[in-house]
DNA sequence: CGCATTTGACCGGCGC
DNA sequence: GCGCCGGTCAAATGCG
């Protein structure tokens, strides 16, 4: 299974939006605006949660399709993947993002089957995984935030990609081995694919913030929340803390509670929201991240 | 001044 | 053996 399945992140997520009534939103919202707002969300909440439990159940089935197959192949001293084809297809392939596995796979295996397959194994246990964000085609920066601070430590325009490649370290090299990739999509410029090798073997340290108290909120894009991850529930949940203080708001006009301004603001919070792409960034990694902890081999 | 980013040079693997 | 290519290094540069 590759891991570069889309994780589609306009379905595949369940929101809690949790306006405490200490928030500055409740201070001043109509109870009406609120509720029809509420309600669309919970109704998007539960369709989305539907949707996240398909692709779920679709990826085990994949997932024991491919085991299927390897311990077939297995048995039958076949290579596992048929590697000259996707050697060739890496060649021919448009989206050139996708081949990290394959190469990996696809060095030194011509000499026996059993090592070649050891080597695949191990390579899935290597944990390559890969995000797609969306962006802003015009957006140029390379930017994946996930919570963990990187360093960059090269560039390279590849062959098969106008767009360059970005290499990162994580700060806490080299006590931690993790390396991402990010490149622009060849398709689609304004995605951006973030190819990540290796574990963390330190906590995220946005979480960490988070942990420390009310005040210590993750700054997703414009908006001022704090973030955490639910497991706990059947799928993953995002809890966005709403009643952080926003700055913006504070600063906003004079006129706070007339109906058109609390209008205004839930509007601006909904699109702010969707189209901000450090928060579906945020998201994807939360997603593929619970995806790797709870479907790993 | 310290740190992060940029960017050209370099290295190793692979195919011809 | 040579050239191509992806990945990494490290000096130069920029920025707060």
């Amino acid at each position: 299974m590759d891991s570069s399945n889309w994780l589609d992140l306009d379905t595949s997520l369940s929101f809690d939006l949790n306006l405490s009534s200490q928030g500055t939103l409740n201070q001043t919202t109509p109870a009406t605006l609120l509720e029809d707002k509420l309600n669309q969300v919970n109704e998007e909440n539960k369709k989305l949660s539907e949707l996240l439990a398909l692709t779920c159940e679709k990826y085990n089935s994949l997932k024991s399709q491919m085991m299927d197959l390897l311990s077939k192949t297995n048995e039958l001293g076949l290579p596992a993947l048929p590697f000259d084809a996707l050697k060739k297809r890496k060649a021919e392939s448009i989206d050139n993002n996708n081949n990290d596995v394959n190469q990996g796979n696809s060095q030194n295996c011509s000499s026996d089957d059993d090592s070649c397959n050891k080597r695949i194994k191990e390579d899935i246990k290597t944990k390559i995984s890969r995000v797609y964000v969306q962006t802003k085609a015009s957006d140029t920066s390379l930017v994946v935030k996930d919570g963990y601070q990187w360093r960059k430590y090269g560039q390279k325009v590849t062959r098969d990609n106008p767009s360059p490649r970005a290499y990162f370290k994580c700060s806490f090299a080299p006590s931690c081995p993790v390396k991402k990739k990010v490149q622009r999509s060849a398709e689609d410029r304004s995605i951006l694919v973030a190819t990540y090798e290796g574990e963390h073997n330190h906590p995220d340290p946005s979480r960490v913030e988070t942990a420390m108290g009310p005040n210590h909120g993750v700054i997703l894009g414009s908006i001022p929340c704090s973030a955490s991850i639910n497991s706990s529930i059947s799928g993953p949940m995002i809890t966005l803390d709403l009643t952080q203080p926003c700055n913006e708001v504070k600063n906003a006009s004079p006129d706070i509670k007339s109906p058109v301004f609390k209008q205004f603001l839930i509007e601006q919070m909904a699109s702010s929201l969707t189209q901000d792409p450090t928060f579906t960034a945020a998201l994807a990694a939360a997603i593929s991240g619970r995806f790797k902890q709870q479907y790993s081999f």
